[in-house]
DNA sequence: GTCTATAACTCGATAGAC
DNA sequence: GTCTATCGAGTTATAGAC
């Protein structure tokens, strides 16, 4: 459990540059006009402006979600956006690549040291992993990839193919974890069947209904979709949660 | 296969009205000014204009699409709409209905037909039929109920609550499917999943990756989710594919 | 029943003061 | 760095001609 969420926190970090130094957490009052609105100003206007944007575009839509509104949300007037922005689509453009990134990149690395755990077990972690990441996610950003908008957005094509990349590590992991014992080369894939069951906890976290046991029973059915026996599902996950407490 | 698609086509119907007059279906010349575009007089305005409504709301969502998109897909200015409908939402709302409530009355369906049927291939059969009633439907509208700005828009609340039936009534079939087999009560029920794994087909769709195996694939994998062996599985499909042939 | 024209409004984005 | 003010384009919906 506390593996699992200091997995996530550290993969997942909503503050993107990693060196910030004082004088940006803290600005000296007076650069600039004051704010009108009330509120502590924010440590990084960036980030607030971020955080609104997705906790809109998640709720209503890319399109259904104006700049006033966001505005509203980060504590600043409308055109006070266009100085960290220059357009809408580069706020989202900014939310997409943080959203999938730190999944792709999760999921290799757990592929990666597949050799020194049992298959299974290596599946269970990296259903464990991913969801977390999903979770932990500010304001379910991970749903941004589900939004017709967002996809038929010309900033898509920039992020799209990472998530390509997810559904083949999935698969890949899958596949060694399934060995026989499931008929190969359907035509949604392992891997398909697999990120569709665990993006499930996006549509659950929209519906606040994520509890204690969510993420493992779900990472159970994962194993059990690739005829993995109960027992043996048991034991991996026990393997699974271990292996990722030393990470 | 024939079995398959000749469900679905008779559940799902664009056309509403069952009773269609004559002077419906062939509107004699003259009645009202005529249409400026080109192509031939609809036989119903009123569907044209709901098709072409889905096929936008679902590739760039509701709120990104105009009334004016939707009145060149269907023929006619953007003005004439609102003689057949009252505003924007009276249009999503005349297909939200229309998508979920086949799948709830088929779903009954197949659940009050249960007691003649293994467990099983009544679960093989419900996620068939399903299946196939989203993969018929008109311009993937299936999708619709993942859209924020639909689900956030107040014509939602009238039909959301259909949605949960859905869900139940899988987790009833999958319960009896799976008896003793898996773990019950885990939080993200049987039905979730399954439901979760079955609306798989709506990304798949959109993606243009239904193929021939697509259906049965799927439904195999709903089987294993309950713990169902191979062998068993295969048994239940052919089961079911014969109850639904007859149906 | 569909058209043209337009009212009333909201949108994203820019200019320039502070 | 944030503000006010505003522009031009695009939005839903209505009024009335045909």
């Amino acid at each position: 459990m506390s593996a699992k969420l200091a997995l996530s926190t550290v993969i997942y970090r909503m503050t993107e540059k990693g060196d910030a130094t004082v004088s940006q957490i803290s600005p000296r009052p007076g650069r600039g006009r004051p704010r009108l609105l009330p509120g502590k100003i924010a440590a990084n206007p960036r980030d607030q402006i971020l955080a609104a944007a997705a906790e809109l575009f998640v709720s209503r839509g890319y399109a259904g979600t104006t700049t006033r509104e966001i505005a509203d949300g980060a504590g600043l007037r409308q055109a006070s956006i266009y100085y960290h922005f220059g357009s809408k689509e580069e706020i989202l453009a900014a939310l997409l690549e943080r959203s999938v990134q730190a999944r792709v990149e999760q999921a290799g690395k757990i592929e990666a040291g597949m050799d020194s755990v049992a298959p299974d077990a290596a599946l269970y972690a990296l259903a464990v992993s991913d969801m977390s990441a999903l979770v932990a996610m500010p304001y379910n950003i991970g749903m941004l990839y589900r939004l017709p908008d967002v996809i038929a957005s010309p900033v898509y094509d920039r992020y799209g193919h990472l998530r390509g990349e997810l559904v083949a590590g999935y698969g890949r992991v899958a596949e060694r974890a399934a060995a026989e014992r499931v008929p190969a080369g359907g035509e949604p894939g392992l891997g398909d069947l697999l990120v569709q069951m665990v993006e499930g906890v996006i549509s659950l976290r929209r519906e606040d209904r994520i509890g204690s046991t969510t993420v493992a029973t779900i990472a159970s059915a994962c194993l059990r979709l690739c005829g993995i026996a109960e027992d043996a599902i048991e034991q991996a996950r026990e393997t699974a949660l271990t292996a990722l407490a030393q990470t």
